[in-house]
DNA sequence: ATTATTTAGTAAATCGGTTTACTAAAGAAC
DNA sequence: GTTCTTTAGTAAACCGATTTACTAAATAAT
């Protein structure tokens, strides 16, 4: 008697018992798998009835083996626990499904060992393509050679100088749009807080934030633009450290979300009220912005659809190899709620 | 000259150039990838160098076919926007990436024809083993026959009546624990708002709930209890339709966090302020509860530390195929936070 | 010096499908 | 009635690794 384990692998039906069963060659079961013309009608009904009797599983491995096509893709994020991140794999997932492909996931934690060791592992699964959030500090030369050897999209954050399918917002553009709404409201000192240093994504919107300080000629400093782990404690600890300020911030346009709450959090814990004392512009426009107290205002990225786009762009370029790369800059809109309120003097 | 696409597939270096190119046979390259000590140090060292100039890319796949073992698990759960299934997938994969592994994901949006078709493709693509969360209406057989063929764990919810691995918290004593801290403050009307019918851990849960009004003797009733989504939304309509009522609840014991999000949203749209005039119970203690105005009061489950658990079950299950089954109950402690307050009358 | 054992490496079968080139039989064309 | 097509199906090579059984050379044992 065998043990269980291999009773596994033994017991695993394979196309040549459903040939077999039905009386065929395995030629013959194979073609009718996959739907070929050249078989009749009453054979190919043989032969499924032998795939249900037996329970036979189709082993995509053994056929990718031949066809260089698994169905499956690779995703690599950078940390699944931030809702924007969630949002955007549900959307990928739907657009997968509807085409028949599943995903390999993986987190980088922004690691670039990570991301390397995730890489890696997914090339060996041969997976069909690659839809890649780079890690902090991706080069250029990465994304080449990446690109060279699987089909690959990047996704909300680019890479100047490489020629890559990607999909994205308008960061820039979001950035002023925030800031002129902090500026409608009265605000005049306004700081820029979170995001991971050398990201495109804070690099754009940093430079909308800019552009729109230098337009009103309002007070830039260093010292209102902070870099932080892109998390809610570290939005806590940032607003924190810019209230001891001797002159601070009365606003602050957010890396993203996530971090907009920790700045709330931290505006609380301060004894500020958020949207009151001091407001507080996001960036993505996750489920949750909606719902906090002050409900946020952020700048919309629509992340699920941002998703669904990128799988699509993905499953185009796996068929199309050979056609010119496409970005996708998906509109940023603003959306106003209660976090953001008419300057009050608090101190 | 050749188009890019097959470029890319006639570019994969195999182990025969390798091989050919370390001046050995595949055999040879093949026991040296793995370590085997029959190979010299002077060929070993060959072999690699040959490796490392050519780029090579192991092929797991075609490994695989022969050895029957893949170092891929398959992620099956209800819905990744739901925080406590992201920190759960969070916790899986860092257990997963210790050991080599990686993870198919999918979700099921609770639904058991996406959960077969799940299954299914996985099992095509020969995971080593599947972490489910089980989908409502799920069958003791289903289970059991997914088990003889794949080592599998369930998280989160349970199959009454098969002998298989899971991961949970426990939810009857984690719901009295809830109960008992709402009676505390004097509230007498308790609802139990929100989950999927059949969910083992709704049952759980409302089992404590039910068994806590009987040890007060206080007032039970359908009307009471009610089931939704497991959504924001689910919870926000839920609250609403119960504040109708002729004699409303003054406090609810959600389903889980989510929910409860939703339930105070709904307080608050219904002009009642959540911890103040009506009190609220999470359950999952996802890492937003504490953060919410009102912090939310809750249950804690340690999602990420369940995915662990999980993850090393399953990896002990496909080592041991033959151990008996083993259940591991996670602590289900109260966290008691601003959500929940005295009793007073609003009406 | 001869035999036994160990060491280092290889040839070939194998995993489970796909696909190309071929064939036998039936039908159409003349 | 012969030849030409078409139809329906099959044999066998192939994908890229692993692994077993074998061999030649080197070393040890007697």
């Amino acid at each position: 008697m065998v043990n269980k384990a291999s009773d596994k692998l033994n017991m695993r039906i394979t196309l040549q018992d459903v040939a077999d069963d039905a009386g065929v060659s395995r030629s013959t079961a194979s073609l009718v798998l996959n739907n070929n013309s050249r078989i009749s009608d009453p054979t190919r009904e043989r032969v499924l009835n032998s795939v249900k009797r037996l329970g036979y599983i189709y082993n995509q491995k053994a056929a990718s083996l031949r066809t260089q096509r698994s169905n499956t893709i690779g995703l690599i994020i950078t940390d699944i626990t931030n809702p924007f991140y969630a949002e955007l794999i549900h959307g990928i997932e739907v657009e997968l499904k509807r085409n028949g492909y599943i995903a390999l996931l993986g987190s980088t934690a922004d690691l670039i060992e990570n991301q390397n060791d995730l890489l890696r592992i997914m090339q060996e699964r041969s997976v069909d393509g690659i839809i890649l959030v780079p890690a902090e500090n991706t080069t250029i030369d990465a994304i080449e050679h990446l690109k060279s050897d699987v089909s690959t999209v990047l996704v909300s954050r680019y890479l100047q100088g490489v020629q890559v399918d990607y999909v994205g917002i308008d960061n820039e553009l979001g950035a002023r749009r925030a800031m002129e709404a902090l500026i409608d409201k009265g605000h005049e000192r306004i700081a820029f807080i979170g995001g991971a240093h050398n990201s495109s994504a804070r690099q754009d919107r940093l430079m909308g934030y800019t552009s729109i300080l230098e337009k009103y000629t309002l007070p830039q400093s260093e010292q209102l633009i902070m870099s932080t782990p892109v998390t809610r404690s570290g939005g806590f600890k940032a607003v924190q450290s810019l209230l001891r300020m001797e002159n601070p911030p009365t606003a602050a346009l957010c890396y993203n979300d996530v971090v907009a709450f920790g700045v709330m959090l931290g505006l609380r814990q301060a004894g500020l009220e958020p949207g009151h004392d001091f407001s507080v512009v996001g960036f993505d426009d996750v489920e949750e912005a909606a719902l906090w107290s002050p409900s946020l205002t952020t700048i919309a990225a629509e992340p699920s659809k941002m998703g669904e786009e990128a799988a699509r762009l993905l499953l185009h370029r796996i068929q199309n190899p050979d056609e010119t790369e496409r970005q996708i800059i998906m509109p940023s809109t603003l959306v106003l709620r209660s976090s953001v309120n008419i300057r009050r003097t608090y101190i």
